[in-house]
DNA sequence: AATGAATGAGGATTCATTCAT
DNA sequence: CATGAATGAATCCTCATTCAT
């Protein structure tokens, strides 16, 4: 019991129980009550470290894109160069480095929020730059966006299928770009 | 108030105020009130009509996809070859024919909606396969897909940045597909 | 659908149904709703056969009563003498005649209402005032009022305990009774 | 208004008001908003106290059975001898001791929900093992059986009859015992 | 600094009843 | 005669938030 009295790690742990909660019921199903009796914290806590119910929202999804972010950023550090690079996009949109399912819930979450408050939109911007810079690492501005593109919208219609479908292959991505 | 006693288009009109509200406020601020008072409906109507909150949001979303797809066919339609089926996309991807506000944060909030909910899947499995087939009257299956996604992707990073980008060109998406 | 315009069992059918669902939730489970999902009869004929929930539970308080009554004067009617007598009364309190559960709900819903209410204070009167009556066709009065109380009591025990208890024995009973 | 921000007799006086509620109503009439006001207490309260209805209402059952088991053994105990305890129990069921109007309906609506409810034929268990227990104070099991039968059986046809008929006397129940 | 108690507003839903047809 | 459509009141319960301690 006073083990927790001054607990730093509280807060975090709000934030944490708070994104389980959006990945399993989205943000529709995110309460005060239910995070803290998932967080295991008493309800007080709640308001005592958050303004609101938005704070606490608004923070797991800024964490969110800045994690994704760096994660991909470092991936994209790791090619060595274009054939390599091409390759690790391909990984991506199949699905080996991202997209479990918690990670797709809350990208639409967040997408969805973006869709519709400006403040959320300002956290998609900063993401959306983010990888753009990482690929021009290896790619032109254009060939940047386009392959943005491309993997964002290839992800998704594979994730929101019933079935998977085929997945992108190397070989033509890199007829796309001319290469 | 007697004049109301029998109203055919009650149903319909309480989809309708389903849909506008969650334009405005996502799934997370549907509520039975809210819904009823923007229909100008009582309140016990909704579930008069409805067997839960679940049913009619689920109601709203089948209708918008099936809305939105026969729209898009339609438009596929009307192209009478490659050329003007490729200015067609174009437009279609910067914002001359769908992508209003509403329609964009219906379609994330039912991408949101369908990445942890089968019922949902289901909706933009169909949603899917049905732009894909459009595609599909101009373009080979493998250029289909490829043009779906770029027309997803692309669209998604123009609506959700705070500064509009660069629209996709025909010249970019012809170089593309290589013709 | 037009065979059912006119049924003149219609009435008895909602009656019935009431009485089982009475026996599944009591009183405090019974609504027009579920009456009429049980009976297979739509709504509105909820209030144009009853005048409200009220007259509803009473009928079939009213009808359990009497047919209770009716089997008990019958079986104490085929009672060839006062041995006879003695061993259907202890047939009767260990369960070998009445006190199935639904009928064990039933007479509890009832005391339960005549303890708060004179209408169904009538109808127990009356129920009890038939026992007694029957048992006087075998016994004194004063002999009938002993009896109907311990069968009353001997039965509840059994039957409002965890485990059944002994069983009222034909030679206890004749004990009591200094035969 | 803040003299009662911190009420530590809130609950005891919320299921007091249920209980007097049960007995005027019944456990059909008992709902959170007329408990709520029969208490003076918030509606919030009622859920904030007590996870439903239903624990609210169990609660209420498991006092009173307690109580009134208490009541009962408290008189056995004082009875020095047989005759005495012969004289408490007549006056038992004549109504001397219990049986007031609140308790006459507590106790049928207990036995109404234990009829149909295990967790109900807990309570009623242990209230029966204790009275029987009581008796056995001062008379063997079988005869302690056979007392609990009458004054269960003689105080409810007492009650639920519409005129309150002859009165048990001491000199019958000690023909019964053979005494 | 932290929280348990408390509450009023609002949540979805069920309800008995009305009444045009 | 009978009922499906409709509704406003009432149902239990959840909620974010307040605040004395």
């Amino acid at each position: 019991m006073s083990a927790r009295r001054t607990d730093p790690e509280r807060r975090d742990n709000i934030v944490a129980a708070t994104r389980a909660l959006i990945a399993q019921e989205g943000v529709d199903g995110v309460s005060h009550r239910k995070v803290a009796a998932l967080a295991d914290v008493p309800l007080g806590s709640m308001t005592y470290h958050f303004a609101g119910r938005d704070e606490l929202i608004f923070e797991v999804f800024s964490n969110f894109s800045h994690q994704v972010a760096d994660l991909f950023e470092t991936t994209m550090q790791k090619a060595t160069g274009t054939e390599q690079a091409i390759d690790l996009i391909v990984d991506l949109v199949n699905g080996s480095i991202l997209a479990d399912q918690a990670e797709l819930v809350l990208t639409h979450e967040l997408y969805a929020l973006a869709a519709r408050d400006a403040r959320y939109r300002e956290i998609t911007h900063t993401w959306m730059t983010r990888s753009r810079t990482a690929f021009e690492r290896h790619f032109s501005p254009q060939e940047a966006r386009l392959l943005d593109a491309i993997v964002e919208g290839w992800s998704i219609h594979r994730a929101l299928d019933t079935t998977p479908g085929p997945k992108l292959t190397s070989t033509e991505l890199r007829r796309v770009l001319g290469r």
